[in-house]
DNA sequence: TCTGGGGTCCTAGGACCC
DNA sequence: TCTGGGGTCCTAGGACCC
């Protein structure tokens, strides 16, 4: 059997969906369990931009071990190694040595390593392709099912089960799920019994799930927007669903109204594959700010470099291209550039860059970063990417005037250089 | 929370066009 | 020419997500 559960003969109308997510808990340090079963249950903390024995970086995921002493995601990893001291410190040879420490009270750290978590993302991923007809993959960890078609609501508690058990036997990882109608209540639901739960949200049901929870639950509502909410009085999902919308709608623009909606249970989004990048970027932080306009350009130049290979490598040309310096507090400031036309010219990106980073060259700079955008994909792709007779929107129908432009490979480069004059 | 990296979407003002 | 309305594109910033 390859081939997922399917319940021959479900009838459904066209607004009845069932929508599954699918989480996977503290995925990084599952990963590095997978591959090194001795740091099962113990505290894990995997960190971006860390290295063995330093100091610096970010928490990318620690375990719920590691949750217990204080460990949160996005912490600095020195204020991680204050809560919870690494397992190599009880060595009389580290440089971090500490005598008065215990096994109890100390964890491990690992750096991220992206490729080996997304080799095991694949094949996590080709289970949820077999168990869905529609899947959207929103994150290395995280993706969306339309299960609609494959089972019921009087089943669809076992039908998510069979997904976790074939991803807990086949890959050795734990995942979260959530069904629900819709994908914001599907959502919720797979953080709600997290970690390694369940949570079937039947139509009809929805309104009642979620008006007892805090606002900052609901997706899209940030630390900025929760606190707004609380001012005006709205605590709980129910709050808002109960409320007037228009005072919100006024203050919040579209995403109130999308909020308003959401929190009541109203989402008529349907699961979708996810289309094609529309940015990639690079960036990275100095240790500490940086005013000497050496090294920022260098750092500018590497990013540079592997944002134009990295567009090349994804087959995409850009239109925009861009810098970001964030300088002290904590001060993002964006300059971008457009051209006529898209490019593939990695020379032309660094000259760019450089141009559009002078305003910066003299001022202390903490992070770094360069991207480009308005991608457009070889229309030969798209073709083999997309089903038959649909239409892809690689093309612009807005009546630009480089529709007559094509594009289809690396070939048709040629004629770039005079775009080069625009840098 | 004092700050890592890679993304998405929305907004708002100005330029420009008809 | 002192002035209407509508549309799109560009840029910068902000909020949010994982």
């Amino acid at each position: 059997m390859t081939d997922g559960p399917r319940l021959p003969g479900v009838e459904v109308t066209d607004d009845e969906r069932i929508v599954c997510h699918v989480d996977a808990d503290c995925f990084y340090a599952s990963c590095e369990r997978l591959r090194e079963p001795d740091l099962r249950g113990e505290p894990v903390v995997v960190g971006m931009g860390y290295e063995p024995g330093e100091t610096v970086g970010a928490v990318a995921t620690a375990s719920y071990e590691a949750r217990e002493f204080g460990v949160e995601s996005a912490q600095a990893i020195s204020s991680a190694l204050e809560r919870l001291p690494r397992r190599a410190a009880l060595e009389p040879d580290a440089d971090d040595y500490d005598p008065d420490l215990t096994r109890e009270e100390t964890g491990f750290y690992r750096p991220v390593e992206l490729d080996y978590y997304e080799s095991i993302a694949d094949d996590v991923q080709s289970i949820l392709h077999d168990c869905a007809d529609v899947v959207r993959e929103v994150s290395i960890d995280e993706a969306y099912l339309d299960v609609t078609e494959r089972t019921a609501w009087e089943v669809a508690d076992g039908f998510a089960r069979h997904i976790k058990d074939r991803i807990r036997r086949e890959v050795g990882v734990i995942v979260s799920v959530g069904v629900a109608p819709t994908m914001s209540a599907a959502k919720i639901a797979s953080d709600f019994e997290k970690p390694d739960g369940l949570t079937v949200v039947e139509p009809g049901d929805v309104r009642e799930f979620l008006a007892p929870l805090e606002v900052d639950l609901l997706h899209g509502v940030g630390p900025v927007t929760a606190r707004e909410l609380r001012e005006m009085g709205l605590e709980t999902a129910g709050d808002v669903a109960a409320a007037d919308p228009e005072p919100f709608v006024e203050r919040f623009g579209e995403r109130g109204r999308e909020l308003y909606n959401r929190a009541r249970g109203d989402d008529d989004r349907r699961v979708e594959p996810k289309g094609e990048p529309k940015s990639f970027s690079r960036e990275s932080a100095f240790a500490d700010s940086v005013a000497e306009p050496d090294p920022k350009y260098d750092q500018i130049e590497t990013l540079a470099a592997a944002v134009a290979d990295r567009a090349r490598r994804e087959g995409a040309l850009y239109r925009t291209i861009g810098v970001k310096a964030v300088t002290p507090p904590y001060d993002v400031n964006t300059r971008e550039r457009s051209l006529p036309g898209p490019v593939d010219d990695p020379d032309l990106v660094e000259r760019i860059a450089r141009d559009l980073f002078t305003e910066f060259e003299t001022e202390p700079v903490r992070k770094l970063g360069v991207r480009v955008a308005n991608l457009e994909f070889a229309a030969t792709d798209q073709a083999s990417l997309e089903g038959w007779g649909q239409r892809g929107d690689g093309h612009r129908s807005d009546g630009g005037t480089d529709d007559d432009r094509e594009l289809t490979d690396e070939s048709s480069n040629s004629g770039q250089s005079s775009l080069a004059d625009f840098s």
